[in-house]
DNA sequence: TGATACCTACAGAATTGTAGGTAGAGATGC
DNA sequence: GCATCTCTACCTACAATTCTGTAGGTATCA
């Protein structure tokens, strides 16, 4: 009753377009149209409203995003490249995660109290998993950083981003560029460096 | 007349907002709201209306951007690493620019044609000045990478990242976090690699 | 006296939310 | 075996509010 399989139909057409577009962007009849019935058939499953909508799903796909993070890592060998490209590679099969839209336009649009619920398990979900593998990493000796919180944030803004690279630049000049692809190419560079050095460090 | 003062306060209250939330998340009552005036003057400035605003808002911020990040590089030296602080520097004294949702929120709200057209300009502003960077940091020999398109996104996306950060959490623990200080990190790490060297590479 | 920069008032559409009704599936009473 | 009862998952209709956009008026200044 509480979690009845159309009930799961709407929690998934919700979560798909607030996290696509954001909460402002994305109307009831967006989400009812989605799954194919009338906005107000969704008060039957969600008599909360959209702001209580909005919040259960941003918590279910927060959760998720830790499930599937801490999964990824957990899957792969003990090694920071291996475990971050498996990261990686599961954020790019996910919708985007826009951090920076949720914190300067989601949050400031619902109840503060809940917002800052939401940032903190935002932060708990996405930042702590990176900067937990990237601590353990440095504690086996693999990288060497001063600052692994920064570190992270910018590890998941980097890969994020290539959310923004709309789907038909990925075809262009016969080029099969491929969003895991570029994934991989970020990581590495991040690991390996950019600067020039004459002894090749693989 | 057609750029009077008073037009000008206009574009640059919608400017800032449309930046920071996206397309649908601002009203014009909030842009009037911003400085003072009804909603319906803001017609006499704009007669067409909140979309073709926006657009021209949009356009403002990033032809300012091209020039912004053009002016950085052009007051630095030959020097990848203080070229890109440079950017980096510039960038976070802006509203954040959220390509991700410009990409997935606001260009699906607007007229396609001119989606098309500002998601061009989005790259030429935003993208190409950094790839061409990379490209000429290149020639001289001080980076070396097959794929500066990829990092050039890449980059951008960690830069602008930090833009997620909440302005309470730059104030925790006594520790002065400072923006910039995280770009220039995150740029330093980019440039040095996080793996571990024996021989420090300066 | 005319241009500029605002204003009030309002129309029309969109959006959120409420009230109450219905069709069908499955359990219950007799 | 079948009438009925209840629950689920919708529906229509509508109220309240918000949002965009229009029409026309007013104050100020050169």
């Amino acid at each position: 009753m509480l979690n009845s399989d159309a009930r799961q139909r709407v929690l998934d057409a919700a979560e798909k377009l607030f996290m696509e577009r954001g909460y402002r962007a994305v109307t009831l009849k967006d989400i009812a149209a989605q799954i194919g019935i009338r906005h107000a058939s969704l008060y039957h499953h969600v008599p909360g409203g959209k702001q209580e909508l909005f919040i259960e799903v941003t918590e279910r796909n927060l959760a998720r995003h830790r499930e599937g993070i801490a999964a990824a890592i957990a899957n792969s060998p003990q090694d920071v490249r291996a475990q971050l490209k498996a990261v990686a590679d599961w954020l790019i099969a996910q919708p985007p995660m826009d951090l920076i839209r949720m914190v300067n336009s989601d949050m400031p649009a619902i109840d503060p109290r809940q917002a800052w619920r939401l940032s903190q398990m935002a932060s708990d979900a996405m930042i702590e998993p990176l900067h937990a593998l990237l601590k353990q990493a440095q504690a086996r000796g693999e990288i060497a950083h001063d600052d692994l919180g920064v570190i992270a944030g910018g590890l998941l803004g980097m890969i994020e981003s290539i959310h923004a690279v709309p789907t038909e630049a990925l075809h262009q000049r016969g080029i099969p560029l491929d969003r895991h692809d570029m994934a991989h190419t970020l990581i590495d560079a991040l690991l390996d460096g950019l600067m020039r050095r004459d002894e090749p460090t693989t």
